[in-house]
DNA sequence: TAATCTATTCTTAGGAC
DNA sequence: GGTCCTAAGAATAGATT
């Protein structure tokens, strides 16, 4: 036979480099983020260890595949399975890794209100141009590490809240007592300024 | 030759369950970490998205591998790259993308604070025995989101300080002002009571 | 501890449906 | 979007150095 038989090419070589064609792009981030998956929990069962993996799209949508699941994670402190501290290094060790739970637990708690269904969506839309509870989640602060810099962002998100003809009449509820009062809506430019 | 000529087994099948043996297990680890980080570099240039990735080793020291650079995840939405925001759906996803930042950004700061160099490890533990600074990045609370439960954490963390004779003489700084003041020095038990 | 080796298994590019 | 297929490239278990 002169043909070679071959059904199909095979698994070709690529150049690492941004794939072009957005089609292929798409396909390509599909299948290696499966098998990013795959090689997560394999390894996540393997070593017995504890693994958070966060990918944004080209479009910016975030996924995340954590394993074991994201709660035994955060709740390994609480429930007294703190490690020997058996010295000053150790114990700074111990409350690092809280202060890591913590992020990851906070991030689970983010997700799990957003993506639960498309009915929490409905909800949370429904919420903002009626309800006034000054505690919903995009309200509250996520820290209070660098309080200017948290203080400025809540501003951006008031303009941003302001622009939409959301939060005109509340206050927004920050850590800071200094927090601008937010203003009435203006024209809506695509980039709004920073300060 | 009656000799296969094989001059090693090769790759053979494994089970994907833990591995007992543990050097074999921190060999595995530190193999397929390598093996991951790669696969996320390629995936992060081939389809020019962003990626956090965190792991836990199996005596808790976090790894963290992030492509392109964490700050160019967190400084989006700060230089004003919003997304056209059509509709209150996409608000929501903007907002949830910059809570999402903001965890990334704190993790990397929590990081960068602990690994910069056993040097500023040092000065945290001198610290610890020495300062009385209020402000120290372990006694400032993460968020506010749950404050019952970061009460409890922080007056656990009060009682272990407390064990290593290290916060005796100070408040225990948080969001909360009904804080139980923290006791003196007990014998230290391995696992102190939750309550 | 880390790098190297090699045979084998695993992953995946490119299609087809 | 999802499945299946194949063949070739890529990763890696087990061992050595």
């Amino acid at each position: 036979m002169a043909n070679t038989g071959k059904k199909t090419k095979g698994k070709q070589k690529i150049e690492i480099k941004m794939i072009e064609n957005q089609d292929d792009r798409l396909i390509t981030f599909s299948k290696r983020r499966s098998g990013i998956y795959k090689k997560i929990g394999e390894l996540s069962t393997l070593c017995g260890n504890e693994i958070l993996f966060i990918i944004f799209s080209p479009a910016g949508k975030p996924f995340t595949f954590g394993h074991p699941s994201i709660e035994s994670i955060a709740n390994r402190f609480l429930n007294g399975n703190i490690p020997v501290v058996d010295d000053m290094h150790a114990l700074i060790e111990a409350l690092r890794t809280v202060r890591i739970n913590k992020l990851i637990q906070l991030y689970n708690e983010v997700q799990s209100q957003i993506d639960a269904s498309n009915e929490t969506q409905r909800v949370l839309a429904q919420q903002i141009t009626s309800e006034t509870d000054s505690n919903r989640w995009w309200e509250t602060p996520l820290d209070q590490l660098n309080p200017r810099e948290l203080y400025e962002r809540y501003s951006h998100f008031s303009k941003l809240l302001d622009l939409f003809h959301i939060s005109r009449s509340k206050k927004i509820a920050t850590a800071s007592s200094t927090v601008a009062p937010t203003g009435p809506a203006e024209d809506a430019p695509a980039n709004f300024p920073l300060s």
